[in-house]
DNA sequence: GCATATAGTGTCATAAAGGATACCGTGATG
DNA sequence: CATCACGGTATCCTTTATGACACTATATGC
């Protein structure tokens, strides 16, 4: 999803909507979230949970939530470096989101052969 | 967002949050969903609802929406043509996922003015 | 000396999303 | 006859998101 350049929100009411999937729609955005609700977690720990971003990806799109005031980033001044990421109030409360897409996911994407026989009938 | 093509979900367990985002993250299928949430709609009042979709672009999420099996499409063999979109229940299972979105943005994206302020001061 | 781990950055490439524009067929309306 | 509304299609084009790959600096271990 491209990032949505609505200057205004002039299409009320849905906007809300619109505007919320905008800040967590990022590809790893949603998986970020909920790793971190678990708790805080170095750069190279995300990207093991995530099994294929690219360190640039990832960097990406911390930054992104960073700048978005979802995550703080907590830098120790050390070598090798150590960078902990974790999530601000802000970001906590999107947690009721990710648990309901986390639950809707959990029962309408179970059976992955049914899902795969779907996505992959849009692909053809 | 371009559409993920996890062939398998490996990365589990954040997954069905990635899969859900994946199928809700349309530029407009939020909103589409939202409106249609209210009650059955025709194409062109969709369209009228969202106030700068192209015809073409609102095709295609209608397509894929149905195509995932969250909307109907009932065709009236009019002149002029008659088309009515209306969730299923597939769909509405969706309902509380695009609650939540949209009680997080009515609380967090009010005035873009403040929330910017509020970000940029923590960030600084 | 060389490899490894850490948390990145920079450059380049590509696929996909999104958009602009024009067109279709029909029936009613002017 | 020209035009509009309806619900689309077909083509072409631009912007973005994502990805691959190489590179950095330093300390530690072999």
């Amino acid at each position: 999803m491209p990032r949505i350049r609505h200057t205004n929100f002039d299409c009320a009411p849905g906007c809300p909507v619109e505007g919320t999937l905008n800040l967590i729609g990022g590809k790893w955005k949603g998986m970020i979230l909920f790793h971190l609700m678990s708790g805080t977690l170095r750069f190279n720990e995300i990207r093991r949970h995530l099994n294929s971003v690219t360190q640039r990806m990832l960097t990406n799109q911390l930054r992104e939530l960073e700048a978005d005031g979802f995550i703080t980033r907590k830098v120790y001044a050390q070598v090798p470096p150590k960078v902990e990421y974790s999530l601000t109030e802000h970001g906590r409360s999107l947690e009721p989101i990710i648990l309901a897409l986390k639950v809707w996911g959990d029962t309408h994407l179970r059976s992955e052969a049914a899902k795969a026989a779907t996505v992959r009938s849009r692909a053809a």
